[in-house]
DNA sequence: CGAAACTTTCAGTATTTTTTGGAAAGGCAA
DNA sequence: TTGCCTTTCCAAAAAATACTGAAAGTTTCG
């Protein structure tokens, strides 16, 4: 396989896997672009290897700054910007945990409490149903909050190892 | 607040996170309303409750059993089908993450192997800097695997009582 | 078997999301 | 300030996706 082949493939497929998780497809394969360059990338140049606009261009790669996952650079003696992503790919997970927490999670976590508040006075099944689902979902929602902030705040070594740990003392014990 | 008051909410809340993860609203929705039901709906009260047709209730219906999210049930005497939703939420998160591994993880880390397998005559910067995004990024992905891997083959109480011991130890060491 | 009860399919329609391209705004150097 | 280069904004167009309703299919039961 060639470079270029391989560099398409990867965009590619990167780009379906963003969309499969609610991240536009185009977002998805700018970051992959940016990913495999070595060199920061103008407008353009993103504009022209992925065949899209420079106004479409220009959106996504601000949406991937909103993220975090891609920063400007102003070369000296150039006008124009220049964009270049985060390459270590453990931070881009812990940036992308953060955001997805802070826009999603958090959200859903409010709503959950807030939907505990039911009045408890008629204690029909369907109450006690709903009241039994909503906790469920809140004890599991608020571990997963947990969990992703220790992740958030760890270093990737730590993690995976004491992962591993877990894994084998689960296998051995 | 009252019971249906805050069943829907639930049930937008569900659909609005669903539709954020590169999920059918309509089918987060659908789960949701089931979640919260104790007794199994027939086909036409999900149509009705959530004024959908018949067609896209039934789509919806049969995409969550193909995730293995919801179940049909026969009752005696009756002829139509009725259906309900695992309410154990640690199982239904299991069945996401198993169902996710398989139509997403796995043909990524697929093609991350593949395009590995790049011609390394060319020691171009660029060659390089791909061939490392790669590199880590396939080190990354393959060790999410793994430990989704665990979660998935865990006891709820286990898994997350280790976590706790992990975060403890890195609070206090 | 045939009708009734129910489910599934699917072509057309509607809705939502993404993309485009041009106009406006920003900023810099002369 | 003007002219040039670039970025940003945004309304309209296009594309992708989801939904509908009715017809076709299936199962059940008298």
């Amino acid at each position: 396989m060639q470079l270029d082949e391989a560099k398409d493939k990867f965009i590619q497929a990167w780009g379906a896997l963003g969309s499969n998780w609610g991240i536009n497809r185009t977002m998805a394969q700018v970051h992959a672009l940016l990913l495999v360059s070595p060199a920061s990338l103008s407008a353009d140049e993103v504009m022209e290897s992925l065949n899209i606009s420079r106004g479409n261009a220009n959106m996504n790669l601000r949406a991937l700054i909103d993220w975090g996952l891609v920063s400007k650079e102003h070369k000296s003696g150039e006008r124009r910007d220049y964009f270049y992503a985060e390459k270590d790919i453990w931070q881009v997970a812990q940036q992308v945990i953060i955001e997805r927490r802070k826009r999603e999670l958090k959200p859903v976590l409010k709503v959950l409490e807030e939907v505990k508040e039911i009045e408890g006075a008629d204690q029909t099944d369907e109450t006690r149903a709903f009241v039994e689902s909503v906790n469920n979902l809140h004890s599991i929602v608020g571990q997963a909050d947990k969990f992703l902030d220790i992740a958030v705040n760890a270093d990737r070594n730590w993690f995976f190892e004491t992962l591993f740990k877990m894994f084998n003392r689960k296998l051995q014990g």
